[in-house]
DNA sequence: ACTTAAATTGTCAAATTATGAGAATTTTTG
DNA sequence: CAAAAATTCTCATAATTTGACAATTTAAGT
């Protein structure tokens, strides 16, 4: 294992319960020496990954919130979605949320507000259980089989406590099913009272793998034209894949960016438009 | 300079313009080897700080939103912060701003908006110009002059950009005149039309230079109380400031945390309560 | 102010690990 | 399916990381 995946696992001890660690309890958490846990604290802290509290205590610093703000204005992804999703918001009143999948995790990266719902776990920046919830079945369900099998292995009690993963053959079916419908349904599994409706939403040329739901109340749910639903879901996810720039948009930035000491060699033309 | 430094570095590149990076751009633009970059580009990867997008172009990934979630929940100071600001802008209709010093950059933190303003230069995550506006300026007049010069001599074009800077002991003589008034005000020197009210706001014991900030239009401002809108918000700051955990209370969360491997050891009594 | 304890950084030798050149491979594109 | 580009691999060399311990700075208490 290398000192930069060593030091970047710091931020995973921020992930849940604890939002404040002293560098020894980094170090002892880790199993690194002392001076190691302070060497690796400190990199995060100059970076502002890391902010000092009280007493010698670290929280995530202020440079998460800039990237943050990066992301939002500057994410392709996001840019093309924003749009889109407030429309659906706006249409229906429904929330809408977009879901993707990074690593092992899937993490709600957007969410737009309609008129009528509030959702509890669904929020921006949300990690949501792998199996449970209408984004991670949707998601699933595009996932080719030798990534779900390798992902199922690796998520031994969050299967386990999963009626959809206890069953790896059951899954798979439902998971196709879900696929051949074009669209995942669930009742309550994230927070009692809420229904989600969700389209996966796939970019092979982007390595993409999200989705795209509404949320609503149950009630509301009951009275609501399904196909319609799924339909505006599926055209507005359809219109992001297309709207996402292709590889050709996205060699500009650098291209004005080259090094004074290397300015030509290495970025010889490949990236570069014909002439 | 350590390899954690260079692979942070990286990060940089996304701060400003350029979203979009290739890994072979991220090498010659940083001077690494095609690997050593390729290499870096992984493990931030892996662990989610990029995402790749179309056609071997990363952007930053979606580990930045869910660690900005879990600062919106868990950092301390946003959540002592948070109600006293949403107080404030509901009290006076104006946006109320927090921004704090990290490295050599002023970032703001949090926002609240009033019924009133819309600021652009403000916003969550944005980046400030060290010497113009309220925030910089509140920030700075609390810094001791030794930081203060630091900042100075490093940021040569932004000083010499900035009328406030430009001449340091007049520089020097405006903040202490800052500090001894208790706060700072700006007309229209981020935003046109707009003006901001700042205080500063430092806690030694949380290693914390920031400042809170109230933004108006200059219409409104010129039928304000000054006197008042700056009580409220030393009242609020000094709030903050008291209501931040001590280092006592820090504690907590680590002392559950212990590994299993190494369960006594490393955490000896230091920072446990005396019995 | 002064004393003690805790938090953090420095020193340094041993050795693991990062590094770059180039090749090999995989992935993308036409 | 071919060609080009993107990415990873191999491997010898050199550099850098590492941990034990010490030194020092910083915080806490009296």
């Amino acid at each position: 294992m290398t000192s930069l995946t060593r030091m970047l696992a710091i931020l995973d001890l921020f992930d849940e319960g604890a939002s404040m660690w002293t560098a020894e309890a980094i170090a002892s958490r880790l199993g690194y020496s002392l001076p190691t846990g302070y060497r690796y604290v400190r990199e995060l802290h100059e970076a502002g990954l890391l902010r000092r509290a009280a007493g010698g205590t670290y929280v995530l610093g202020p440079r998460v919130i800039e990237l943050d703000y990066r992301i939002r204005v500057g994410d392709p992804l996001l840019i093309v979605s924003q749009r889109r999703m407030r429309a659906l918001a706006d249409e229906t009143g429904c929330d809408v949320v977009l879901g993707t999948l990074y690593g092992e995790r899937i993490v709600t990266i957007h969410q737009e507000h309609g008129a009528e719902g509030v959702s509890a776990s669904y929020g921006r920046g949300r990690r949501l259980p792998l199996y449970r919830g209408m984004l991670s079945k949707a998601i699933l369900s595009a996932l080719p089989r030798a990534h779900l099998r390798k992902l199922h292995r690796n998520s031994g009690d969050e299967a386990q406590a999963s009626a959809l993963s206890r069953d790896w053959d059951a899954m798979v079916v439902e998971l196709r099913r879900i696929r051949a419908a074009g669209f995942s349904i669930s009742h309550g599994e994230l927070d009692p009272g809420q229904t989600g409706i969700g389209v996966p939403l796939t970019s092979d040329a982007n390595r993409l793998t999200a989705a795209l739901g509404f949320i609503m109340s149950e009630r509301r749910f009951a009275t609501s034209d399904l196909a319609r639903l799924v339909e505006l879901l599926t055209r507005a996810g359809a219109a992001i894949v297309e709207a996402l720039p292709k590889s050709e948009s996205a060699a500009t930035a650098e291209l004005l960016a080259t090094s004074p000491e290397k300015p030509a060699g290495a970025l010889r033309g490949r990236r570069q438009t014909p002439a």
